[in-house]
DNA sequence: CTGGCTCACTGGACTAGCCTCTTAGACAGT
DNA sequence: ACTGTCTAAGAGGCTAGTCCAGTGAGCCAG
């Protein structure tokens, strides 16, 4: 057969032992009422409680470290991080993802900030980025086509005329759950044309460097699309 | 010689291999010029190359997948994801870490919109928590503290009030940052007392389910505490 | 040309062992 | 009695070697 599993929305499933571990420690770490501060079983022991052997319940401890869940000290034990709320966390956006509201609304306040920075510190040069996104946008549109790669380099033009990498970490941060959670395909606003105008709006607004004006065009550009998104 | 090295302010670092590992593979993707779908070199070559055993690579190759940077898949290799942009994020934030006034910014964005949505989503539960960690920070401050317990306490339960698991994460996102740049011994306002009040205003907003005044208060407050952070 | 088989290669996991670090408690010296 | 030093048990860190289980290219018979 060829792949039939690769291009499935469902993978077959990841028989990764030491994401198995992960699940069972974290429901430990709740069931043992385990606080912040707190200290895991040593390595030898959870290892055979769990029935695996030390290096794969390393691998596991070393996912639960990035992840930001315990602090794993040398000759002291794995401790519990002052957060374990990161956990629930991390647990709950693999179990439901269905939290398109919030990424909405999360997408809305970056974008916000991101528009009325972009008014203040663009330069001449990110002025170009933006108009090009613009006049690629509506080619595509012309094309008869929805115009969603213009669309992506508009708000990446946005994004990196604000000049801030911290808050440009954050949008990715953010792109990469729209990608997961399979939201791109409801990003298509029912008419292009509209979307287009009210980017030209944003980039008017950057372009005389009015940061007000330009966080009003975004939000009522996302508010637009969203709108549309909640329709299907 | 003894424990010179503990009673430091600065954590002298934890020598963990894999971490290393992380950052040399994370150098090597770039410099290789590999592309989303490209291939690792297998494990036992990698592991040879950078003189270590295959397991401590297991370990490093684990973490790149938690980050999201690769996708180990068995009989076939470790493939590089389609968004390599997460690679020089996690990179580029530990090299330039100098980036305190960007940080403060995102902050402030993720924050006032917070504040607003607690204003507006808060339950009795969550006023509890709030009025809770102004107690504490109370208390803290008549001890001759700094309150910053308190203060960590009333944010966070500004966050959970806001009820965006989205949000949430960004902000503990940033939480890391702020920590691993150890800007937390800049947070000491010269006026607790100060910061007590602006915390006391914020809370009357989300108690009085006034969205508008809740950013303000909250803005209002950053600002005043990135002054003092400033002064330094 | 097609289908099935084989085999070399890849990751997955385990075992056994040795190293370093941490810490509590025994044991001196004061 | 108090205090500082030393030691040993137990913690994690890492390695080397071994075997198991998918993957896929290539060979070969039908």
């Amino acid at each position: 057969m060829e792949k039939t599993a690769r291009l499935g929305l469902e993978r077959v499933a990841r028989p990764r032992l030491y994401e198995q571990l992960v699940e069972q420690i974290l429901a430990y770490i709740e069931s043992a009422q385990l606080k912040p501060g707190d200290l895991l079983p040593a390595e030898r022991d959870l290892a055979e409680r769990l029935g695996v052997s030390r290096a794969t319940l390393a691998q596991a401890l070393v996912a639960l470290e990035v992840l930001g869940v315990i602090d794993v000290q040398h000759g002291t034990g794995a401790v519990l991080a002052r957060r374990p709320s990161v956990a629930s966390v991390v647990k709950g956006l693999r179990e439901h993802q269905s939290r398109l509201p919030e990424i909405v609304e999360a997408r809305s306040t970056l974008e916000v900030k991101l528009a009325a920075l972009a008014a203040e510190r663009r330069t001449d040069q990110d002025l170009a980025a933006i108009d090009n996104a613009l006049d690629v946008m509506a080619q595509e549109i012309g094309d008869g086509d929805r115009g969603t790669h213009g669309d992506e380099l508009f708000h990446q033009a946005i994004t990196g005329a604000a000049h801030s990498s911290v808050l440009a970490q954050l949008m990715a941060f953010i792109a990469e759950m729209i990608l997961e959670t399979r939201m791109e395909s409801l990003g298509q606003p029912g008419r292009p044309e509209q979307s287009l105008a009210s980017h030209r709006k944003i980039a008017a607004a950057v372009r005389a460097q009015d940061p007000a004006a330009a966080a009003d065009a975004m939000l009522a550009h996302i508010e637009l699309v969203s709108d549309v998104e909640l329709l299907r």
